[in-house]
RNA sequence: GCCGAGGUAGCUCAGUGGUAGAGCGCGUCCAUGGUAAGGAUGAGGUCGUGGGUUCAAAUCCCAUCCUCGGCUCCA
């Protein structure tokens, strides 16, 4: 009695006394609180039945906040389990039910298959569970019961759960239904609103691939029906930016099966775009000391082994190919070409450091389950480039690099990413302290650019650690694009040197980069980036011209000259369609600029300009509008009237 | 690669044992129009592919390819 814990509560801050032996949900009622998922303790998510030991800082969140949802998700997935045992009349296994960053999953083993059919039935039960209000209790048991319990049940991956557990394994039971859990959990299942099921799917157990195929059900769950209505609105409106739709509707490239899986083919306007961004990548890339390259698509197998391509990724490139006795490969990855323009003379160090740059078309057989639109291809164009360096060069290069990098994704339109740095693997090559110098480079590099990244265990590539951006797709998904990777292996592999100023021959650091990652998925990523919408200076036409009669056709080829003397793309929708039919089209087609030419217009020079977007035109002179957008296509600035 | 769901006209989709449908798009003709679909008419499909069951298969069964959603993977 008489302790006292500070207690915030949204903007005010007070203190309480609480009791020994009470717990949160008391300390709730005395604060006024009425619906709590959790409380933070110090930060620290904690179940409402625990009790405070006095002097902490906590905070009690509910479904608004982002730890709160994560409690009323998980609880939801216990619901959903509580649910199945009834539709399967106990007949299942439980795996895992966690919450995601967007709802929650339950895996299960069935004695059969679900169909997506079944989802709705088992909502209907779920919904009764949480009218039941059924009252959520924790409770803890020594490892050795648990386990009789489990073998009793023949609960067999709950019990693989238990060998991880240190001390008492805890269990949360509503009814008739308990789950082996660490919590935190709602106090009832009346707390939960309506619980949507989403989707199903296959999942390993442990994500091991060898391990058994479990029943994954996905679903989110809301306070209210509105939310969820608001939820799928937003799903819905998400889909509609799909790059593969807009590909399709803007005709912007394709996949043919009869050409073959994960390999695209660009239309005009698709490749238009293509080679907007390769114009300004290869001017950005001279001004940055870059020399562009080119080499082959094919090689000799012998440079992969030298490489340690082919010890470590054979499976992932396409099989060999005999010629006259030898044997070629397809090139998954441009390098060991690179590593040859190196050693094409003797370097000094006054030519470090030297940054080949190629748009190279690579080839890497991905397995058919993972192919995704322009996202996760076959064959792909990758903005890579490599850069020899001294030891002490390192560092700037590095720097420099991550500038120019944020530089180039911000020109189009991209701020919005998560930057990770990945780890040594298991399955890596060169020396232990070697790797540590070029991660602590990278981390030196990213904290020094005043960048926030995270670390992803493991994940370096073979030859060095990497810097990786991501880019969420327009359902949320994340997609490497680039990476900066540091490479003390490769070189050595080709034995590639300079001649330092002491006469002595050294080992210079290579970098592997690509900013935009591939081609394919940059422009799958821009394409939802911008909705299918892109600024002017992207915009393969971003000017359609349409003459309300057939007898303003040859003013509207006047307009169009001069648009086209300032280098401006545009083109003439001549007039046998209807003006509404032509400018809906226009609309559709996410044309930045249409521009109306009437007699009215021809008569005084001037043009009825409707910018994307907008729900009417403004009539302004020929010269000034042909200024104006030049303006904002030599800017590189987003659609806005003129 | 694994689990599940799908592949019908150029596109979006309906048809679920008995002679292949709609809208959009495309062609032709009429209409010459003022800010999101003018009217008429025509062409277009061995229903992903290969087997099987059946008097009869787009429809049922098997295999296979591809796509989609996940899982695993991603130099």
């Amino acid at each position: 009695m008489g302790e006292i814990v500070k207690l915030k509560l949204s903007e005010k801050s007070c203190e309480l006394p609480f009791k020994a032996g009470e717990t949160f949900i008391e300390l709730a009622e005395k604060a006024g609180i009425e619906e709590s998922c959790g409380v933070l303790v110090d930060g620290e998510l904690v179940d409402l039945r625990d009790c405070p030991v006095g002097g902490e800082e906590i905070e009690f969140v509910d479904y608004e906040d982002e730890a709160g949802k994560h409690v009323y998700w998980h609880t939801a997935s216990h619901v959903l389990a509580h649910a199945m045992k009834y539709y399967m009349d106990g007949d299942l296994k439980l795996a895992i039910g966690p919450a995601t960053g967007e709802g929650f999953y339950y895996d299960f083993e069935l004695p059969r298959t679900l169909s997506e059919s079944e989802l709705e039935r088992l909502e209907a039960i779920i919904k009764q569970i949480i009218q039941r209000d059924i009252s959520i209790e924790r409770y803890s048991c020594s490892k050795a019961e648990a386990t009789a319990k489990f073998k009793e049940n023949s609960a067999s991956y709950k019990l693989e759960l238990l060998d991880d557990i240190e001390g008492e394994p805890t269990f949360y039971r509503q009814a008739d239904f308990e789950d082996l859990c660490s919590g935190p959990h709602l106090l009832s299942t009346g707390q939960l609103g309506v619980v949507k099921l989403t989707k199903l799917a296959g999942a390993y157990w442990r994500g091991d691939e060898n391990g058994p195929m479990l029943q994954r059900v996905y679903g989110i769950a809301f306070k209210t029906e509105e939310e969820l209505d608001l939820y799928e609105e937003r799903l819905a409106e998400a889909k509609k930016r799909d790059h593969r739709k807009l590909g399709q509707e803007l005709d912007l490239f394709q996949v043919d099966d009869s050409v073959g899986p994960g390999l695209i083919i660009w239309h005009p306007r698709g490749a238009e775009i293509r080679q907007t961004i390769e114009d300004h990548w290869r001017r950005r890339h001279r001004a940055e000391g870059y020399r562009t390259v080119m080499t082959p698509h094919l090689a000799q197998e012998e440079l992969w082994k030298i490489s340690g391509h082919l010890d470590h990724y054979e499976e992932n490139m396409f099989p060999r190919m005999e010629l006259d006795d030898t044997n070629y490969r397809v090139k998954p990855m441009n390098c060991p070409f690179h590593m040859k323009i190196f050693n094409s003379q003797t370097r000094s160090y006054r030519d470090l450091p030297l940054r080949y740059a190629e748009l190279g078309t690579v080839y890497r057989y991905e397995k058919s389950g993972v192919l995704h639109g322009l996202l996760r291809v076959r064959g792909f164009t990758q903005d890579d480039a490599h850069i020899f360096c001294q030891p002490e060069q390192l560092e700037g290069e590095l720097i420099s690099l991550l500038e120019f990098t944020t530089e180039m994704l911000a020109t189009f339109g991209f701020n919005d990413y998560e930057i990770f740095v990945s780890t040594r693997p298991d399955d890596y090559v060169g020396t232990e302290d070697r790797w540590e110098l070029a991660t602590e480079s990278l981390k030196k590099a990213l904290e020094t650019a005043g960048l926030d990244y995270k670390i992803d265990p493991g994940e370096g590539v073979y030859y060095g650690p990497k810097i990786d951006l991501k880019i969420r797709d327009s359902l949320d998904r994340e997609w490497q694009c680039s990476t900066i990777q540091v490479d003390f292996n490769i070189p050595e592999r080709f034995d590639v040197a300079y001649v330092d100023n002491d006469g002595e021959e050294k080992r210079p650091i290579m970098i592997h980069r690509a900013l935009f990652g591939s081609l394919e998925r940059f422009f799958g990523c821009l394409v939802e980036h911008y909705g299918g919408a892109f600024p002017p200076w992207l915009a393969p036409t971003p000017i359609w011209i349409l003459p309300i009669d057939s007898a303003n056709q040859e003013y509207a080829q006047k307009v169009a000259d001069k648009f086209a003397e300032a280098g401006i793309n545009s083109r003439i929708e001549p007039a046998t369609d209807s003006l509404g039919k032509r400018l809906r089209l226009a609309i559709t087609q996410k044309i930045p600029y249409a521009v109306i030419v009437g007699s009215d217009e021809e008569e005084s020079g001037k043009i009825e300009l409707r910018t994307y977007g907008e729900t009417s035109s403004n009539s302004l002179e020929l010269e000034i509008a042909v200024e104006k957008i030049s303006q904002i296509i030599a800017d590189r600035a987003p659609i806005k009237p003129v």
